[in-house]
DNA sequence: CATAAGCATCAGATATGCTGATGCTTCATG
DNA sequence: CATGAAGCATCAGCATATCTGATGCTTATG
């Protein structure tokens, strides 16, 4: 049985092809066809839509199109211009100019680095829709990039199987207190020995960050814990007592606080970009991802120089 | 140089069958191909817009859609709609119920019988537009057929060469005259000698209808000449003449004129409806034909009865 | 480690599609 | 009225595309 679907772009162009130059011979010349191959793509339409569309006057006359072609003819030039319209659509998919992006993210980032590159992504791709997941638990992001909720997400610390990454920066972690309390400068973490300290609930930068302390020697006692940096720095402010932070979680310019590097150094926090290995990613997704990298860097660069301040 | 264009609508049907049912060896059982040709043809497609659409993940599992298959699939849904909604305009215009249909027409055509004709029509075929050209001028309509502007039309007497015409009526010539001004009946042409005529200005039909009141030995003095039938009926009202008319250009019901066939009989004009030969003819014009047809052979019986009377 | 599910690839058969030649039809022209 | 020219259909032959069936590779599962 034939059906419309049998339907062939080739064939449409044909006949807009006929329609418009009069004779097949011409049109077979404008297509780059032999008359003949014209004469026969018009007959494999005519037998998928079961009904002549032109008609044939003999001799040196114009073929002309039937009512039936007309109406085919209507519709098939919309169907091209569709086609078409879809080719356009594919190729700025493909430059990464269209699209959808959705991002797994958390607090740290979205204050600081993301603002400026979503700032970016959107004035080079100002037709790809953003589609933001912020969380601050860890499995979360992980979660969400294997169901495919997220395309791409910032992690911390080591991606789980199943992932790709790309490294972005490592947030080093420094002390919060008050300005005055110590001495401008390193501050050796066997000074914080009788310091109460404030903390985020656990997680995967938190351990890490007591680790380090514990691996110094130091039993850090915690008084208060929260996972919201800002309520953080205002105890810390409050003098509740003092925080180790990833710096990224801190507000460097704040003068209500001071911060200073820890000596001996705990090793930073490494922050990734990851997404589902084995997927293609979106060629906006590809952008995104170079784009943060190429921010990331450069903020990390100047975050050292903060901390030197 | 592969363009868009060369896109196959089957390669779409593919990628949708693969995406719905997850594996290339399912879709292809549902398509009726074998996992060899369903691969084959998304490779293809895969090629004419150069980007993959799946990610295969090897092993037992489900192929996936990648950012690029999901647009083309979503778009291709959507081009496949149209196609199938292409097929179904198509079908509804073979078979007449879909269109546009023109007519050409003349005055005692659109006052009689085409009121009922377009409104058979209308019943049947709601979805075709229908637009009347009306003309008095006899070569207006066979020009509005043979430019196309009109796909059929209402013909007087012998149609022109390049028209094809089916016969619909003979519309006999009958005498209008006031109420009394003859015995009921047959009148002889030899008794209007002296009366003055109202008739219509020179057209095919004016032609003949003198042609037979000479041939019967009448010369007829015209004292007025209107094409409009109603201004015609109205002078003979008036008392300024008697007419010799086509029946249908007359108001049969009209108790303020009185009716009365000639003596010898004047060959009536024919009435047919014409078209463009060698021109298909949209199903709709068929169909228009067709009721015409009907229409015409029922008044026509009818109108018989009428002068009878 | 073996098995099963799944896709790619290959070779071969078949169908499709194009070219070039030819024939038929019709109009125009001498 | 005969002839030439323009135009489409058709045919045979060749090239290409496409489908099938077999096979091999990969990966999850038990």
């Amino acid at each position: 049985m034939t059906t419309i679907r049998d339907l062939e772009l080739r064939h449409l162009v044909a006949l807009d092809a006929v329609a418009t130059h009069g004779t097949f011979a011409r049109a077979a010349d404008v297509l780059g066809y032999t008359q003949s191959a014209v004469s026969q793509q018009i007959a494999a339409l005519e037998r998928t839509v079961d009904a002549k569309v032109f008609d044939r006057p003999g001799g040196p006359r114009s073929v002309e199109l039937t009512p039936f072609g007309e109406v085919l003819l209507e519709r098939g030039r919309d169907l091209l211009r569709r086609v078409d319209a879809l080719g356009h659509e594919l190729d700025r998919f493909r430059e990464g100019h269209l699209g959808h992006l959705t991002v797994g993210t958390f607090q740290s980032i979205s204050s600081t680095v993301l603002p400026v590159i979503v700032g970016r992504f959107r004035e080079m791709s100002p037709d790809v829709s953003i589609q933001l997941f912020e969380t601050d638990a860890d499995e979360a992001l992980n979660d969400q990039l294997m169901s495919g909720e997220t395309e791409v997400a910032f992690v911390v610390g080591d991606v789980a199987e199943g992932l790709e990454s790309r490294h972005l920066l490592t947030d080093p972690f420094v002390l919060i207190a008050r300005p005055g309390q110590f001495p401008a400068g390193v501050v050796p973490i066997a000074d914080l020995a009788r310091e109460p300290m404030i903390g985020q609930r656990e997680n995967s930068c938190q351990l890490l960050n007591e680790a380090g302390l514990r691996a110094s020697g130091h039993e850090p006692n915690y008084v208060f814990r929260s996972n919201d940096n800002g309520t953080v720095s205002a105890m810390v402010r409050a003098g509740m007592g003092v925080a180790v932070m990833p710096l990224l979680c801190t507000e460097p310019e704040d003068p209500r606080t001071s911060l200073h590097d820890l000596d001996p150094v705990i090793p930073g926090r490494n922050v990734s970009i990851a997404w589902r290995s084995g997927r293609t990613l979106s060629p906006a997704a590809e952008a995104f991802i170079d784009i943060t990298s190429e921010v990331c860097a450069a903020t990390s660069a100047t975050a050292d120089l903060a901390t030197v301040g």
